[in-house]
DNA sequence: CGATTTCTTGATAGGGATCAAGGTCTGTGG
DNA sequence: CCACAGACCTTGATCCCTATCAAGAAATCG
């Protein structure tokens, strides 16, 4: 877990590097179409340092601001009564992390040192000539932020606990990728297997024993907050029984002759 | 499951009635702020039927349009290789259906006769003036689908059968009371017991088990295209477990002194 | 009305949760 | 620099929720 408190420059809004770099600027840059004045729109955006294990923003409240995650991790969750928590999800270096209503449903909590960035949705809205290509820059944001729960809907309704994890690593490797912070197909990840579990719906024990047999198939190392795939496609395979969205669906199909299947 | 083939004036673009009557405006009006010129952009636009067990639009489609659903029902769902499926929403009339991407990412099909009307996103874009309230009504739908699947994803992740069917039986009275489909506490609906398990999760017949344990309570009854609930605090109860939400929550303290919990 | 689709119920099995107990790592303070 | 505390990881044993298999009944459709 060494990778999880390496020395923090108190004055400067940067969290340590090796979780990222003002990702969002870039992240924003390369997805979507963003001029001059709409990157100024975020570079300029305050900057705020976040503590791990403290929340950035918590259920209920009242948001006038988009928050992006510039440095560090984070993730949004819910909370039962009883104690049960779901992780709805994780979020790296130039993600939005939201909230995507004004009253946030969900808590978002700091999972290393971070640094957000805010923006008021209020200059969304008035920046002028500016503004409509910046609102469909942050549309795509949500979009991949929707399109991620989608699949984590497929995994926690219809993957077992492997082709879960799988994907899960293979969902981190792609995004950290796109960002810049996968070296030699190794990544840091500062996930307790407890917040794994939460994620994917799994129990720690379970969480622990499918890591283990990925690691004994030789597909990847997960642990000491450090990721390593040894066999990419290998892990795709672990993953498999994929959509069916690769071959040609004839339209019309999806719903009609089809048996039930489970894992 | 009378309820499903009502007779359908083949002439007009409105489906069974039962299931709802350009809702979308109403609903747009109600929810979001949008003046006359907004509404006729939606009103206006291109409205078409869709025959039941037909998809809206395939994984892969690239649409200029977004999709919203005037009358019917609809489901958006994506499909594993070996047959699995998973439903990512259910959609009643006022719904935007999506996709939330040009390219759609997974499929959306017509449940019962339906009618839906499209807007090109150009011309959301383009409209000048009421561009960016518009744009701003949409969003909140996107958030709303945003939430749902989120509601969605902790249900799959840490609820058990009976509180994922109590929680999802009051989400559909909730929207559906919205939009006026909601008489006496009790509302169409139209899926089979198969699409409920592959919404929530579950198999068809877990689906079955738990719908008759809430009906031998006397929560709820549910079949023949129909759901009336019988006691809404029974079936809230049922639900429990509830979020912690509602409680007052202290700030960084979520993600700590928690211990793991599952139903 | 025969053919499907959908619903229903019983019996059996399995994936993953829970319980329990150590082991390992990290940071802290003497 | 070492020892302790607490968080985190690991593994074994057992249980239970839910899937799967099987077979009818009910409802709907052509």
């Amino acid at each position: 877990m060494m990778n999880r408190r390496e020395p923090l420059a108190p004055e400067a809004a940067t969290a340590t590097a090796c979780y990222g770099s003002d990702a969002v600027l870039r992240h924003l840059e390369d997805t979507c179409v963003l001029d001059g004045d709409e990157i100024a729109l975020v570079r300029d955006a305050e900057a705020r340092n976040v503590a791990r294990d403290v929340d950035v923003f918590a259920e209920g409240d009242e948001l006038v601001d988009l928050i992006f995650l510039s440095d560090g991790w984070a993730c949004k969750y819910r909370l039962l009564g009883d104690g049960r928590r779901q992780v709805i999800n994780i979020h790296v270096p130039g993600d939005l992390i939201g909230p995507h209503t004004p009253r946030a449903r969900c808590f978002a909590a700091a999972l290393t040192e971070t640094v957000v960035r805010r923006i008021p949705r209020t200059r969304i809205a008035n920046a002028g000539d500016v503004a409509l290509s910046l609102v469909s820059a942050i549309e795509g944001l949500m979009a991949a932020d929707y399109e991620m729960m989608a699949e984590r809907t497929v995994s926690l309704g219809r993957r077992n606990a492997k082709e879960r994890m799988a994907h899960f690593l293979l969902e981190l490797y792609a995004r950290l990728g796109r960002v810049g912070l996968v070296r030699d197909r190794s990544f840091p990840m500062p996930l307790t297997q407890e917040l794994i579990g939460d994620t994917l719906g799994l129990s720690v024990v379970h969480v622990n024993r499918t890591l283990r047999a990925l690691r004994e198939e030789g597909l990847v190392t997960a642990g000491y907050g450090r990721v390593t795939i040894h066999d990419p496609d290998g892990l795709i395979a672990a993953a498999a029984a994929e959509d069916g969205s690769h071959g040609p669906v004839v339209r019309a199909t999806g719903l009609i002759a089809r048996t039930s299947h489970h894992a």
